[in-house]
DNA sequence: TACCGTTGCTCAATCGGTTGAGCAACGCTT
DNA sequence: AAGCGTTGCTCAACCGATTGAGCAACGGTA
């Protein structure tokens, strides 16, 4: 028991209780003792002694060492999204496994700030990086690759760097095909029969490729009348709220269908929604790319899409373990919920 | 500009492009250099070069000489509740912002994981910890003390350490309070017009202390007719569906009020009030200890309570500055929504 | 000229674990 | 008795930043 440890035990404190050497105690603790040729009943006296003293290594002074941290780094944007606190949790879980210890920063959209949350993590020597969200992948992924650290571009694909996303553009197009199936079919000279993208940031391939995904079901199935169908008002429930009221006025209806870019934007429509007759929103078929589980059961008539970031996770790990280096592009398949 | 960047630059690397020393540059990096008496103009070649040189400091290296790594621990369990998604969310961006990286560990519910996660977080020398839903908070507390490791418990307290936990008494009381204020009258001999508390486990403090609040509202009150008023199925969304299913068999009818224990109840309740008719979940006043933005819209008479996730991490903090050492318990208040 | 204080730096130890090199002792062969 | 392979260990350099101690040069004073 560790009476009065002033300090923690060490490699030294426990090869002078043990009466060895600091080496051969460090190869008795990780399982080098074969290869050092060190007695097994040696080993086992120093490993008694270190249990006594409840010894844990210094991973610093490992990783000073081995030029490894046992850190694992993700960057995420500011959790504007529901999704990126299920990745945060599934990469947690998923590096502890792996016996690395998670190291999650939250960088925000802006460019810079990525760039530095990058950089810092290099300086605590994370052994690879996991990337969600980035504003800039050509400028972090050329830091990487200058670093010599691995990492997986996560949801934001690089055109440099292996990349995992989400099959954003397949999961459109079937949402979109899910949603015109349960609508009420759509009168060409009526807007108000219509089905609308709502949400989104062009900026963010996420929404290129899903928009991409709409407007080639909508084409395929000869129901897209107008461009004023998509409307990309970014990812603030509040601009949802106004973009939605706006539609409502100028319809004077609630659109025959609403496929919402995000759960984000969804958060804004429903709030919209709760000043509306509660008979008129059941008239409305609507979409949710994105998942929460209580958004089921408002009584409206509802597809959500399920994005896997458990999978996700898990491929960009695949990637990592193959030792994946420049641009390859991975989608993960969602489930239409 | 790092041309080619075999090996990461160093101090060293910088020292000899600068003509001058490891001991120089190092002091001109960290601002000790007017204390070391380096002239200023020494120290501006220093940062220019480091600058080209796109110098980071190696924070293992530094960690192992100072005996601090700049890591901020914080144990959590897995989950299970939208709360700790928030609280850890909360705790990565204030670390950041005090200049400390996040360490976020996933321990789950038991004694042993916890320990371990501890120690692993002393293994990394993390500067200090915070620990979320302690299982055996006297034995993490102990550990702490033992490495003199600041530690700060929150949501479940500690005798020994300082806690911030919601005051989850007061909070309970105030919502079972609104719930009897929005609720039809209740009848003592018709217990299908009662108010009852669902979910929680009684080994937690939260639950146990919200149950006191409950209680000694409904006492004071006059509404408390029988001990199965209160019902402690646990968190589990499943567990929750099924009493409720029985709950609703036994009355013959849904209750007048429902006080949920959490917003993983919450998801179960919700789930099996879907299959209910929907005029009749309209009769009975909810209220759920926990909080979801989309929980808002469901069209249900409900009351939420929010936990500060944000001020109790703004008070561990002021606890850790304050040097807080022995056990001192702060509640924070709830908002009633 | 001897002494002192100041300025502007460098030296070298240190943190704790890892690892290639090497050494002593022993048994065995020739 | 010399040579060799094996066993079981120890030595010491190293990773990169920090920091107390100390040194050389200079100007000024006695």
């Amino acid at each position: 028991m560790p009476l009065k440890a002033r300090r923690k035990t060490t490699i030294y404190n426990i090869a002078q209780k043990a009466r060895s050497s600091p080496s051969a105690v460090s190869s008795a603790l990780n399982g080098t003792w074969k290869k050092r040729r060190l007695k097994e009943e040696t080993v086992e006296r120093i490993l008694r002694i270190a249990r006594e003293e409840g010894y844990t290594a210094n991973l610093q002074a490992r990783g000073l060492r081995k030029a490894k941290s046992g850190l694992a780094g993700l960057i995420l944007p500011n959790h504007e999204n529901r999704f990126f606190a299920e990745l945060s949790e599934t990469f947690a879980l998923e590096s502890q496994a792996r016996g690395h210890c998670p190291a999650i920063v939250h960088a925000g959209r802006d460019v810079e700030v990525q760039l530095q949350a990058l950089r810092d993590l290099l300086s605590y020597a994370v052994d690879f990086v996991f990337i969600a969200g980035a504003t800039d992948p050509d400028g972090l992924a050329r830091l990487c690759r200058d670093a010599h650290l691995p990492h997986v571009f996560v949801d934001q694909p690089c055109a440099q760097a292996p990349s995992v996303v989400a099959d954003n553009r397949a999961a459109a197009a079937a949402l979109t095909e899910t949603l015109l199936e349960d609508m009420a079919p759509s009168d060409p000279d009526d807007p108000g029969s219509w089905l609308y993208l709502l949400g989104g940031e062009e900026t963010s391939s996420a929404t290129v490729e899903r928009v991409r995904g709409f407007r080639a079901q909508m084409q395929a199935s000869g129901f897209l009348y107008s461009e004023d169908q998509i409307i990309a008002c970014g990812y603030d429930p509040v601009r949802a709220t106004d973009a939605l009221g706006r539609l409502h006025r100028d319809l004077g209806r609630l659109p025959g269908g609403l496929f919402v870019n995000s759960i984000d934007c969804f958060e804004g429509v429903v709030r919209y929604l709760a000043q509306v007759p509660e008979a008129e929103t059941k008239r409305t078929q609507f979409g949710c790319f994105d998942h929460d589980p209580l958004a089921t059961l408002l009584r409206v008539p509802l597809r959500m899409v399920r994005q896997r970031s458990d999978v996700m996770i898990a491929e960009a790990f695949r990637q990592l373990d193959a030792g994946a280096q420049g641009g390859s592009l991975l989608q993960v398949p969602c489930e239409l919920l």
